[in-house]
RNA sequence: GGCGGCAUGGCCAAGUGGUAAGGCAGAGGAUUGCAAAUCCUUUACCCCCAGUUCGAAUCUGGGUGCCGCCUCCA
């Protein structure tokens, strides 16, 4: 079997093959250091970090390369706007970033370079440009030439020749008469009274957005990568431009394969800061969502598929991941526990569970159906701790012969970046009244139970609710109780 | 206007030629003093019309609705 990948230059589904076999390449485009990352960078990201965890699960060896936008007229702005500096901004942002990735369980990639720390590639590149003829000056800026560049539109599906005055009121009159062509985009752009600037043949300035990516692929990975990829939205012009300017230099093709993921909608608009309708990610974690939730709410749809944010679905993802959670801390107890006693050898309906979850991901990421098999794997898994909950005599065998199973559920489980999340249970340091008060009065209400003191017992049952402790009463008298 | 995508049960969402995965909610059951929690069972002819086919949610044509990109954007 193998994986087949959407590539959106071809706009078809192909079996992926990388260019050195056994070896992936991928470059990812990253965020512009200005502000927090909201919901649709969290989607994005988890989506290219199970494709990264399912390659590595599949034998590869990837290098992955992400980069920071850290010089950028909203990084600008944001510094002016607070009276702090450029870099101020994009470091407290980066330090952000990373503690965000770090709370989704998504792994940092192999390096991750700046731009304002890529110069010296960028400056290259700009100036092998120029030399090609592909870019020329203007007043300081640096300008890409769109029309000397055969196949510019190729990966959006645009015509340079139907290309109208769509640019209009777009930009300012300044830098559109310098333009050749409506398209031309700028390499370098020469600094404005007071702003940051870095030194160039072009005289001083800073560099366009496009060309960062170009130069840091090139370097980091080379002149052809397996995988570029990033959000739908970034096609165009963003990658169009990327393509252009790296073949141009190169005469080679940039990545073999292009993948886009779909956007996140609210109320089906997409969340994005200029329409102001976003989450951040920090935002969601600390109102009480958990980072498996929220990866269980994106991997539930197919990453190109639009994806509405409601408190609906997220409720729905929530009740999902607990019953899954559950099941995961038993398969950790399971496997830890009386390790080697189980059968080992796998079973066939393990075999058809592992080859189901594989089928479904080289299915191009069909997370949604891979997650299916998981909560197929869950179940024997949750059904075994109800009973063995309730005294089933047979349960503790069963536990051994379902160990194979949960080292698969647990495996399965890792390759979507899904593990056992601790509940924010006793010592989660939250108000209200400490586990010996609670213990206290959970003995008090047991005692009111035995006295057939009902009413007792529910005022201390409701009681505790009223303080964030809810009981769960089990088999045997025992009552557990969780702060919720 | 140009380019691209999507429409499946109450909600989310797989499935892309042989008669509908999974999750949530709902219902019934087990359990419980009653609840909660948990476990078990259960719930669809796939936007409309026409066509191709022995057979279509799945292919073709035409509608309708929604979204993304064309300006910074994951």
């Amino acid at each position: 079997m193998t994986l087949r990948l959407t590539n959106s230059l071809t706009r078809r589904s192909a079996p992926f093959e990388p260019l050195q076999a056994g070896q992936v390449s991928m470059y990812c485009c990253g965020v512009t250091v200005y502000d927090l990352c909201h919901l649709g960078h969290a989607r994005s990201y988890i989506a290219w970090d199970v494709l990264r965890r399912y390659l590595l699960w599949s034998g590869y060896q990837v290098t992955f390369v992400q980069n920071y936008t850290d010089i950028d007229d909203k990084i600008l702005n944001r510094a002016a706007k607070e009276g702090s500096s450029m870099e101020v901004v994009s470091e407290r942002n980066i330090d952000a970033f990373v503690a965000d990735m770090a709370a989704l369980n998504i792994l940092p990639a192999d390096r991750m370079p700046r731009a304002t720390q890529s110069l010296d590639a960028i400056r290259d590149l700009i100036g092998e440009l120029q030399a090609k003829g592909a870019a020329y000056g203007a007043d300081g800026d640096v300008y890409f030439a769109v029309m000397k560049h055969a196949g510019y539109g190729k990966l959006s599906g645009r015509d340079l020749s139907e290309q109208q005055q769509n640019a209009d009121g777009r930009v300012s009159g300044l830098e559109e008469a310098r333009k050749q062509h409506p398209f031309d985009f700028a390499l370098w752009k020469g600094a404005k009274p007071g702003e940051p600037s870095f030194p160039s043949p072009w005289g001083p300035g800073r560099p366009g957005w496009h060309i960062e990516c170009s130069a840091m692929v090139r370097q980091e990975l080379g002149d052809t990568i397996d995988l570029h990829l990033g959000g739908a939205d970034l096609i165009f012009p963003h990658h169009e431009n990327e393509i252009a300017q790296s073949e141009a230099a190169t005469g080679k093709p940039l990545a073999r394969w292009w993948l886009h993921n779909g956007m996140v909608n609210v109320g089906g608009e997409k969340m994005s800061k200029s329409l102001g309708n976003f989450t951040t990610i920090r935002a969601l974690l600390e109102s009480g969502t958990s980072a498996m939730t929220l990866r269980l709410f994106v991997l539930q749809a197919h990453y190109r598929k639009p994806l509405d944010f409601t408190q609906e679905a997220l409720a729905a993802a929530a009740t999902g991941w607990k019953g899954l959670n559950a099941a995961l801390q038993l398969a950790a107890q399971l496997v830890t526990g009386a390790a080697g006693d189980g059968p080992d050898g796998p079973s066939n309906s393990l075999a058809e569970a592992r080859l189901r979850f594989a089928a479904a991901m080289d299915d191009d990421l069909n997370t949604s159906a891979a997650l299916a098999a998981l909560f197929e794997l869950a179940k024997p898994l949750r059904s075994l701790a109800n009973r063995s909950e309730r005294g089933d005599a047979q349960a503790a065998s069963e536990a051994k012969a379902l160990q194979a199973e949960a080292r698969l559920l647990l495996e399965l489980a890792s390759v979507l970046g899904l593990k056992p999340e601790a509940e924010s249970g006793p010592e989660g340091g939250a108000t209200g009244p400490n586990a010996a008060e609670i213990a206290a009065q959970i003995a008090a209400r047991q005692a009111a139970k035995a006295a057939k003191n009902y009413g007792e017992a529910d005022r201390i049952r409701a009681s505790l609710l009223d303080q964030g402790i809810e009981l769960i009463d089990k088999p045997g008298g025992l009552t557990d109780w969780l702060r919720s």
